[in-house]
RNA sequence: GGCCCGUUAGUCUAGCGGUCAGGACGUCGGCCUCUCACGCCGAAAACAUGGGUUCAAAUCCCGUACGGGUCACCA
């Protein structure tokens, strides 16, 4: 097999989503895997539509996620950057070429006529092709026209695809469509055709939204002369109503779930178990799926996104990043928050007791806000736990905690215990009011470590306020 | 509507003629326990449907239903 050169086509109308980035990776992979190339393509065509930002946007989700590339825009020398409107003389050269062999006519009819025939076509309940009016007609470059590449009337054009399997598409549903406008700039299908054959590309790896486009495509490699590239179809990503992924379902961009406090190494591993699977396996690195991936083993059936599954793919990474890196992933997080926070012990402590409690790094500046900013007292908490019975106990904490020698949590251990001790009371009966008092609330980390992390001074005012409190 | 593709639990999937139809998320129950989590144990939950082929079908073939995609001087 010829190593694989494969590519990653964007058109830069938006930021790079949910779906965009999984034709990508798989793309990505399937280079890697092979020691092939991985081009990025940036088809910017529809100048109406393309902007600089999405460009830019598209970059940055690509380099979050991990994926490089080996040519395109940013890589220097012979092998980039590639921007669709800067190769224009070569579409045309294409096309004019094909003009000349007979194999594509300059089409003169105006937007008006070929919407009119649209129209009564639609009338009579008929199927719309454009009748070839100007197929026979000699080719004048002076007049205003588009170029349409012709397609032949019989048979059928058929092709194995890697994903989907034999995919054929009969000849006569397809018609001469357009291939260069009336400025000169090309059209999606024969554009994405001389890129991909002057680049050498020999698979297409995009989303099954293109399947029907590939015939068109075949017929064009074939009339230009070179080789058909294999092609692999990936299905859609849909959202929870099984309609295809849209802003309307939530955050589709990759760089949102960065913000929200994904790891690129959960999002590409969510994205590359949509459709694609190993046995039984869940969790893979990047690495790993470098020497594991298989486009044979990717499905032909669209998947529907679900955040809680890659929210808790995200928690399983999130549980192997050691205690200094998650500190320094999290702190961007609490200052976000707007909280004062310092890539210090403290914070490393917190990120201790937090990992295990949330999913994303956005929850652990949402979740542990007490321990940088003054407690909100959940109001039932505060009725139903500072109360007049709690307050002896409280106070016995506070004097405790301000007597102890050392924080350890031993020392804390004892004391709580002998307060339960003392009182005939089970443990919780001794760590609710008081975390609480700490915290505003019933559900924390536990009292030893909360104690710990907020210092003695602290504790202790906290402590103080609650008594107060507790009247 | 034409054409193309698809259909295993709520979701992602394993399966590739003979399995008690396996795993994961989620859900529910239990254990652990100072609360909440984590962890551990357990449960409910699927082959869209009708015909074939075959000794045998989730697996192969055909129809139906349902879902998706696509029919531009967008990509």
């Amino acid at each position: 097999m010829d190593k694989p050169r494969v590519r990653f086509a964007p058109s830069p109308t938006g930021y790079l989503h949910i779906g965009g980035a999984r034709t990508a990776l798989f793309n990505w992979l399937w280079a890697r895997r092979h020691g092939g190339t991985f081009i990025l393509r940036i088809e910017d065509t529809d100048q109406g539509r393309s902007t600089k930002e999405a460009e830019a946007a598209i970059f940055e989700g690509l380099r979050w996620l991990g994926l490089d590339w080996d040519e395109g825009p940013d890589v220097g020398g012979p092998h980039g950057p590639y921007f669709q409107m800067e190769r224009l003389d070569l579409y045309e050269a294409h096309a004019e070429r094909l003009i000349a062999e007979g194999k594509a006519y300059a089409c003169t009819c105006t937007r008006e006529e070929l919407e009119a025939g649209r129209k009564r076509a639609e009338a009579e309940k008929r199927q719309y092709r454009y009748p070839g009016t100007c197929r026979e007609k000699p080719y004048d470059r002076s007049k205003p026209h588009v170029v349409r590449f012709r397609v032949p009337e019989l048979g059928a054009t058929a092709f194995d695809d890697l994903v989907k399997g034999h995919i054929s598409t009969p000849n006569d549903t397809l018609q001469d469509e357009v291939i260069l406008r009336s400025d000169r700039v090309p059209l999606y299908n024969f554009g994405a055709v001389v890129d991909d054959l002057t680049m050498k590309v020999n698979l297409v790896g995009r989303g099954d939204d293109h399947v029907n486009n590939t015939a068109r495509q075949i017929l064009m490699y074939r009339a230009l002369g070179y080789p058909v590239p294999a092609f692999a179809h990936f299905p859609m990503i849909l959202g929870a109503d099984k309609t295809r992924l849209s802003k309307r379902h939530g955050a589709t961009s990759v760089t949102a779930y960065r913000d929200l406090g994904y790891l690129p190494e959960a999002v590409v591993n969510y994205l590359v178990r949509l459709g694609w699977s190993h046995g039984d396996q869940e969790l893979f690195s990047l690495a790993e799926l470098v020497r594991l991936f298989d486009l044979k083993s990717v499905g032909a059936t669209a998947g529907v996104f679900n955040l809680d599954k890659m929210a808790w793919v995200n928690h399983e990474w999130l549980k192997q990043v050691p205690e200094e890196e998650l500190a320094k992933k999290a702190l961007p997080f609490f200052r976000a928050a707007g909280l004062p926070v310092e890539d210090d012990a403290k914070l490393r402590h917190v990120v201790r007791v937090a990992r295990d409690r949330t999913k994303t790094l956005a929850e652990y500046a949402q979740q542990f806000r007490y321990f940088y900013a003054p407690v909100t007292f959940d109001p039932k908490a505060k009725e139903k736990l500072l109360t007049k019975e709690s307050r002896p106990v409280l106070e016995a904490i506070r004097a405790g905690i301000a007597a102890l020698a050392s924080l350890d949590t031993a020392p804390l251990e004892a004391l709580f215990q002998a307060e339960a001790a003392k009182r005939d009371l089970g443990l919780g009966k001794i760590a609710q009011p008081v975390r609480v008092a700490l915290t505003g609330g019933t559900a924390s980390p536990g009292m030893y470590d909360v104690v710990q992390i907020l210092g003695r001074d602290e504790t202790l005012r906290r402590l103080d306020e609650a008594i107060r409190l507790a009247g």
